[in-house]
RNA sequence: GGGGUCGUAGUUAAGUUGGUUAUAACGCCGGCCUGUCACGCCGGAGGGCGUGGGUUCAAGUCCCAUCGGCCCCGCCA
């Protein structure tokens, strides 16, 4: 037995094996001993098949095969055939089949795992402290290999369209903007650091100036903000940059990847060009900039119609240059009344201090603020509403900002108590005409939207003085129901246009120099027009195998503390290695 | 930085208004069993309730603090 090598995986034998001897290595996810005959599912990476032990198969083998305990390493030697009458299991691939060993060698025992592999919902600091277990479960392979075969359908169609993959440095100079930067410190140079990228923007940049034209990386980025669901401190982007191109060049390159990815991933025709919404469009019908339009419930603007009813919270609120806006939804009797107050709870989530409701009825509403509204405005409200018996309104008044986050927030929260969202629908949508920067109150200046290197509209470049808030980008992202899943833009190659987008930013040209001169210089030796995009990687295998974490698409992931619970990271560290790079703890 | 939620045998959970030796299922261990596939049957072991204080005659049950998992706001160019 010990000489024998492998001769197929447990889950791809079939009937086409009757007959053969084959010799199979795996886990033994399950036993059945039955005293007389012992059955074991053996599994491997590509599933379960029942191997049998029958008393007759000789002494040793019998014997050793009661040993036999969950997860042991077990390499058997046998006969595939069909599976006596009655016998088959239907809910197995192989049922049909099954092996009668002949000759078994236990190649290593295991302890009983911590947790059942069968087991749906196990404690996630279980699962993550036992990740190298965790990872055996049938439904987290899957995503990986899944992963994977996206990571190689992606390189496989930058290759065949002549891009050139460049690794970036990991260690890399901390720039301001953008997120916390994950800190290196130097041994060398006593209180330098390195700073982990968060991106290779930069480099990418500049491999276009030194005429590659067409650069990929599937790279590693490091961001030091707190975590989400969707969101790890370290992830991997498909990250891309073209020279020589426009918007509408880069766009259509992408959707061409997407086309190949979602072929390959669920065999799916994507058809192109995909749909576009401008930013403002995506705010006023969404409330957000990567809106889920899997399903409508779309924001209607009442203000004109409310601000001068009887409804004095209204009319001060439009008074004070506020908004009032309402979203609608359908045939919504499973809204209990206490389902109604408690959403103003989530609505205070964004800001808002209030969410009105009204439920439609034939001739009235059953609402609270019902009484405030004279008859023909509540029938222009349901007029403009479209409003039919049985749905609910729900409103909203605050600044225009509190409006579209608190409605845009309940629309998806809405859809998907009220079961609107087809799981199985995939709905891109470009976003376009980006702000090229927005007011930041905490900063007190104006901050980009995307990233200091993107490049303004141009002609909308005299508005950098007079009104920068106004100023669009050449930007866009990609979002795929409801989640951003990339974005990128045409960059600045004129050192002109980006002093001036550092002037607005108040970046004086003494820390940008300090900062980026680098890429100032490079600006100054030919650079080519030139722009790019990144995909989360992650976030397209999430969406792809329905994943409801990013940790589950990747292997060995981080905790909402961005700690491994596997290996105890981060740690402390001994004071002959802080000495050594001239470091103390505070 | 803030809000919410959870933490009880290996695992998943139940534990009433605080009240004798803390339940169950699965798993585990032993025995029996030649066709099961969540095998079956019989028997058994296993935790003192995340941790530390406090209130009380009495604390998984109440209070305070603290640690950890998850979700969200802020943050994420």
């Amino acid at each position: 037995m010990t000489k024998d090598k492998r001769t197929h995986y447990c889950g791809n034998l079939d009937i086409s094996h009757n007959g053969q001897e084959v010799v199979l290595m795996g886990w033994a996810h399950r036993r059945r001993d039955h005293g007389g005959v012992i059955f074991v599912d053996l599994r491997d990476r590509e599933g379960l098949v029942q191997v049998v032990f029958n008393p007759d198969a000789g002494e040793n083998v019998h014997s050793e095969a009661h040993k036999i305990r969950s997860e042991y390493v077990l390499a058997v030697k046998g006969k595939v055939r069909i599976r006596p009458d009655g016998m088959n299991n239907t809910a197995l691939k192989t049922g049909e089949i099954e092996v009668v060993v002949s000759d078994l060698e236990i190649m290593n025992e295991s302890k009983t795992p911590p947790f059942s592999f069968d087991d749906e919902d196990i404690s996630e600091n279980i699962r993550l402290k036992y990740r190298y277990l965790d990872l055996r479960r049938p439904m987290i392979q899957k995503n990986l290999f899944l992963r994977s075969r996206l990571a190689a359908a992606t390189r496989r169609y930058f290759e065949e369209n002549g891009f050139i993959e460049v690794e970036t440095p990991f260690l890399g100079k901390s720039t301001p903007e953008g997120a916390r930067d994950y800190l290196v410190p130097s041994r060398i140079y006593k209180g330098m650091f390195y700073a982990l990228p968060q991106s290779p923007q930069l480099f990418k940049q500049l491999l276009m100036v030194s005429g590659f034209d067409r650069y990929y990386q599937i790279a590693k980025c490091f961001r030091d903000e707190d975590l989400r669901a969707d969101r790890q401190p370290e992830f991997t982007q498909i990250d891309v940059e073209m020279s020589f191109v426009t918007e509408e060049d880069i766009m259509s390159m992408m959707e061409g990847l997407l086309k190949s990815i979602f072929k390959v991933c669920l065999g799916k025709d994507l058809s192109l060009p995909l749909p576009r919404l401008t930013y403002a469009e995506a705010i006023n019908r969404y409330g957000k900039d990567n809106p889920d339009v899997r399903f409508g419930m779309e924001i209607v603007d009442i203000t004109p119609i409310v601000k001068n009813s009887g409804f004095k919270l209204f009319t001060e609120v439009a008074a004070s240059g506020g908004v009032i806006k309402a979203i609608k939804a359908e045939q919504a009797s499973a809204l209990s009344r206490k389902d109604l107050d408690s959403l103003k709870d989530f609505v205070a989530i964004y800001g808002a201090k209030g969410l009105a409701w009204a439920k439609i009825n034939a001739n009235d509403w059953t609402s609270p603020i019902f009484k405030f509204f004279k008859p023909e405005e509540v029938e222009n409200i349901g007029k403009k509403m479209n409003a039919k018996e049985g749905d609910i309104i729900f409103f909203v008044a605050d600044t225009p900002k509190i409006v579209s986050e608190s409605l845009g927030n309940l629309r998806l929260n809405l859809a998907k108590k009220l079961n609107m969202i087809d799981a199985n629908m995939l709905a891109f949508t470009w976003i376009t005409e980006f702000p090229l920067m927005e007011f930041s109150e905490t900063e007190k200046r104006f901050v980009s939207t995307h990233h200091p290197f993107t490049s303004p509209v141009l002609k909308d470049l005299p508005l950098m003085i007079t009104d920068p808030g106004k100023v669009r980008a050449k930007a866009y992202d990609l979002v795929l129901n409801g989640s951003e899943i990339g974005g990128g833009s045409i960059r600045i190659h004129n050192k002109d246009v980006q002093s001036q987008v550092f002037s607005a930013l108040r970046i004086s040209d003494e820390d940008a120099k300090l900062k980026f001169g680098f890429l100032l210089d490079a600006l100054e030796y030919g650079a080519p027009p030139h722009g790019g995009l990144a995909f989360g990687l992650d976030r397209l295998t999430m969406i792809i195998t329905k994943a409801e974490s990013i940790r589950d698409v990747i292997a060995f992931p981080k905790t909402q503390k961005a700690a491994c619970l596997m290996t105890d990271a981060p740690n402390k560290v001994s004071i002959e290695q802080l000495m050594e790079l001239s470091l103390k703890i505070v």
